[in-house]
DNA sequence: TTGAAAGCGCTAACAG
DNA sequence: CTGTTAGCGCTTTCAA
């Protein structure tokens, strides 16, 4: 019997014999024969592999929503005989590795995670003609495929809260504003402040707070404030759990003296605590869409065909109060 | 210029002529081009890549030690033009898993986290004749590389402080005990115990304690003995965080009522609290060694020769106080 | 010091 | 329905 009605038995094509395919599939699961993919790929042009690059920051690794993402695109990846790697590499070497990931053709697509509002490795993959699917949007003339979250309505959730609770001074701790989420979210801010007739006092809004320190030193820079916020919008969880620490070490009452609404799950980390949060339903289901949108793409779909935008929810908890008088 | 020359120039075999490679360089920079790792795979049986295969539970990759090493893997790597890949499963997949990077060659070696005390997946390895390094170690005749903290010092660090404080009634708060670190902590604990001729309850020592709830549910279940102990060794820091909250949350004044050592870092989610640890120090250069470990038994270094243990500490803080009276 | 040819393990086009 | 032939892009003998 020869390689090639092996290979096509193997690989399920219609033209075989049923009696001829039954004792290759025996015979290769006797021996524990399973083709090598590095051949394959060669041959085939395919690695069936998908790929996200990761800089190790423990700050986002360690980001339970960013595991459930991926782990819900891996388990969708399983279902369609595809493979999930991370790369891990040094913040240094990011854009290398797309590069060597390109050329190489180790991976048959890519998504890349927390996206800029400029984004070199989105720019550099777009000029390349390689297929991937952007986690987060980003400023770019040509259209791209990409996923996200709703960055205005939840910011619109999450002031329209507070303003319903009579807050009028409120503040707004901000990720780095190069970062496309962040940069939306305070957009969003401003003009929702702007169009209820508010001003946002620049002192209530501080930027480059993405992890529980800079969260926990913001909001205490808040607190000295002369005249300070009545409620704070903290557009990322880490620092989101660093603000609440400081408002407790503080002695806040926190929903009575200072309301506070987070974008993303502190639970697990502030247990006992109901915080208000804006809160990205379905990150699992998230993920197994986004290795949808990946896989049609690289079966030829138009990019413009596949933009999702998903809608972000408020869960109600006791740290948005009415407004002290 | 023959494909033979470019690939030698490139490749930095000595006998080719110096100004060749000089234009063989050039051009290669000019087009862009790099080898096809594939093809070159394929031809040289090698991928220079290794790999973690990591079934996603939020526990373990958020864990934030696990992100140092694989961080100090990968930078070590980087240095010796490797690359490093995670390949996050389902849990259901794993072992198939490495059948299939077995088989598929597309790693050259793998790194086995989270051992178990009778770990399948190393058996397979070591029959498969595949080149890994064990993180932690496992019940098992054949010499094997492993790399470990050791577990019996580290309890022992922990139970002489609580000893020469003065406590005699002692719990211990353990992870399944199928993983090995459990059970030769578990085992520490017991035989040192046993030196020192106290009792260990079996009301006090509670197993399956792996993350932040069920540490913390067991802590509640201690402090409702009838004689509760008067200190508690965590085996691992997710629970330790639990439980430490269970003594917050319960009242209890930490370090005076009730004693607790926890074994890992818990400083990033316990801000403000000085929780005394046994700490796995330097887990970068933990895993920047284990990758050279792997790197050395690729090059065919007998596995006896590669096992490495090293010593945790005890960061002394201020949960671990004198026995009350 | 360079080149020609064979082959890594597979798939795909083309005959039979 | 099955086999033969020709690559996929590289490395590696072996000759020149």
């Amino acid at each position: 019997m020869s390689k090639t009605t092996v290979s096509r038995a193997l690989n399920g094509y219609p033209e075989v014999n049923d009696k001829t395919r039954q004792r290759v599939l025996e015979a290769a699961r006797e021996a524990g024969y399973e083709a090598n993919p590095m051949a394959r790929s060669l041959a085939v042009g395919r690695s069936n592999v998908l790929g996200i690059i990761y800089p190790l920051l423990p700050a986002d690794l360690g980001d339970s929503m960013f595991l459930d993402v991926v782990g819900g695109m891996s388990e969708a990846l399983e279902a369609a005989r595809m493979n999930l790697i991370i790369a891990p590499v040094s913040q240094a070497n990011e854009l290398p590795s797309y590069e060597q990931m390109v050329r190489g053709k180790r991976v048959d697509g890519l998504v890349v995670s927390r996206t800029m509002v400029h984004d070199e490795r989105i720019a550099y993959l777009c000029k390349a003609g390689f297929p991937f699917v952007a986690h987060g949007r980003t400023r770019l003339d040509t259209p791209y495929a990409w996923f996200d979250y709703d960055n205005e309505s939840g910011i619109r959730l999450a002031l329209g809260r507070l303003l319903s609770l009579g807050h009028q001074r409120i503040g707004l701790l901000s990720a780095p504003l190069q970062m496309n989420f962040a940069c939306q979210r305070k957009e969003s801010f401003l003009a929702m402040m702007a169009e209820a007739g508010l001003r946002a006092d620049p002192r209530w809004m501080i930027g480059d707070t993405i992890d529980r320190r800079s969260g926990y030193q913001a909001m205490q820079q808040l607190l000295e404030c002369t005249d300070r916020p009545t409620a704070v919008v903290v557009d990322n969880h880490l620092s989101g759990v660093g603000a609440v620490r400081a408002l407790m070490d503080a002695g806040i009452e926190i929903g009575k003296e200072m309301s506070v609404i987070v974008w993303g799950s502190v639970a697990d980390t502030l247990v006992g605590l109901d915080v208000t949060t804006i809160d990205q339903p379905d990150a699992r289901r998230a993920g197994a869409r986004m290795s949808q949108m990946l896989l049609s793409l690289i079966e030829g779909a138009p990019a413009e065909s596949l933009q999702e935008l998903w809608q972000p929810v408020l869960l109600a908890g006791a740290t948005a109060g009415s407004c002290p008088h």
